[in-house]
DNA sequence: AATGAATGAGAGTTCATTCAT
DNA sequence: TATGAATGAACTCTCATTCAT
């Protein structure tokens, strides 16, 4: 679990072809390769191919849960404003770990390994409990609807961010983009983002 | 292009494997298996596995094509509404051709063939040309917001409808309803999904 | 199980290294460049190296069977000149079948392989069946001993032999049989050892 | 030569799973993870897999030489004594190092390592000097037949035993010997091939 | 037009061994 | 003296494709 320098770079070598090639388009002499190391070190440090990307599965799923727990018990800030905050964040993480959003997205299509989809769903489960939290808090407050659909609303958040991750390249095309530097471009769509969401998010969740 | 039955008979069954397996995770013997067809027949007639999933990619690109032809000149119907009846229609066709849609998520995520990827965004495009029409329209009428951005709007219609059925199973789970026959949660989902985009696109189309 | 030629030139060439190697120090390769054939050819034809030990079983396993159904029906040949042509058969087809004979040896010891294992028990008990059943027309007769432990007695025929096989070359050495030809020396080593256990079986089932 | 504790230890382990899985079943890792001992010392203390194979051959073979010195210059004892007492002790070693005398086998069939074959030949050498000399004593005293193949009879001890040893199984099947323990029945199994064995010698070494 | 037979290339994995410490 | 880390070679098996018929 508490990985070495050269088995974590392995993992971040094994993510950045997974996300490109998928897991079956991707051999593990690809990623030797590519990550500068022995064939033979992969199993030796992993198993095998599928342990490591449930290695690479366990590992990655730490960094993109939903940090909620101080923004519960802070009376002061509204619950729409909560979940603005919380969409914020998530989305540059989704942003951030583009690589594993990809990965994630494929693995659950192709829903061959149970573990993985477990620890997907384990994933799901713990976001939709603190997207619940809050919706409960603002329910209680008034300003909330009822009868809020938690799992509709999450896909629609991250569906539409794996959306546009899936289509950047279009995206930047259609809106005729390609000036810009890739950085800029990734902000501004990030920005885009955080906006559209933020305001889908309000329109389904307050009253009136 | 005229597929004779049994070249549709092994479209058929290569899609059904590529959507639950993936292209890479599904073998040539895997496909001839499932169709009972022999084995070098699928060489035969489509050249290569490539070429197979080539043929079944401008195959069904066809069919997913957003009608917008007679929508258009209809001037007794609202732009909204219009909108809706889009909406609607997208969704219905997204259900129920869960499969390949699957498969696309995937080619555009690995992104590795360019024919793929291009018979892809040229769908796309086309999607994106007939929205933007009745956009333009209510614009004009003054009902619809200025500065609304297209994609971003395909990308959530077409996002949280992919992750929805990406994630049926975890939906029923979370909504425990395994005690509804699997067309009923289907018939269910699919109403639910189509009141929620309707939902966001009025929220996001209209003015006020 | 009605193998073409190709395929019984690999059973062969399998049974030659496997008998002079042993199952795991031989490989799928030394087999395929031994035989001619290209390596997939094995898989393509066996299915796997286990299905191809236990295709070379099956296949030899029909020929090393007591042929004793003749003899049975037999009334003019006494038991004990029934049970001596036996022995002279059966160490004929061990002397011919060497290098199966080597195999089963060896696969007993190693005793990994259930399958293998369960068609040489079928075997021994088939040929200790037909033993049993000539001891008693002769026990009948009252030739033959009482208690007589058929078991021991096929151990030592099998036992006996597979060590005179597997030495072949100290015994010829310790004789200083260097110099007779080896189609001789067989020849030699073959008539002595059928008077050895011919003469061990007589000891051992007549009376007095 | 003279092997520490850990070494011996190593060497009792490599033969038991050399015994049940062959030598070339066995992987160097197998016996070192069975042992307890880290991978590397086994290459450190015998240099390589091979070595030790021949150090675990040199340490036993020393445990299983015929003993007769002793009963050479007992003038007491009849010459077909002493030879049933080297049958019964030899029976008795090789029940009591049965692995060993699996490993023996598999060698001698395989016929690979000219240096382990080389040290069965002289450990067979010096059990034929013994029972030869046993022998030309009872010649002497015209008890013993004359034109004994001392080869062939020391086929039949050794290949009967180890046929017995690597079929126990099916003995205790054969013979519903399923209800005793298993120490009764190697017990029985002993006696059992002593007295057999006892026989043959006897009707094959002495006049009328 | 259709297919059984065949194959080179490459897949994931394990091997015995070595080396720096 | 003893060992964790590392590796080149070889393993079995499957792959998409081709070819003779």
């Amino acid at each position: 679990m508490p990985y070495n320098d050269k088995q974590l770079h392995i993992l971040q070598t094994a993510e950045k072809l997974f996300a490109i090639r998928g897991y079956d388009g991707t051999s593990v002499r690809d990623i030797a390769d590519k990550a500068g190391v022995n064939l033979a070190m992969i199993s030796y440090y992993f198993g095998s191919k599928l342990k490591l990307m449930e290695a690479l599965f366990e590992q990655r799923s730490l960094h993109i849960k939903m940090r909620v727990k101080d923004l519960l018990h802070d009376s002061r800030t509204l619950p729409i404003q909560k979940m603005e905050m919380l969409v914020d964040e998530y989305i540059d993480r989704i942003v951030e770990k583009q690589q594993f959003f990809k990965i994630m997205i494929c693995e659950q299509v192709i829903n061959k390994n149970p573990v993985i989809i477990s620890l997907i769903n384990e994933l799901k489960l713990k976001n939709a409990e603190a997207i619940t939290m809050i919706i409960k808090e603002g329910q209680k407050q008034g300003s909330f609807k009822k009868n809020i659909d938690v799992v509709l609303l999450m896909s629609t958040l991250v569906g539409t961010a794996s959306q546009v991750m899936i289509s950047l390249k279009y995206y930047r095309e259609f809106n005729k983009l390609e000036s810009i530097t890739n950085k800029e471009f990734i902000s501004l769509v990030t920005l885009k983002l955080r906006k559209h969401l933020k305001t889908i998010f309000k329109a389904f969740l307050l009253n009136e």
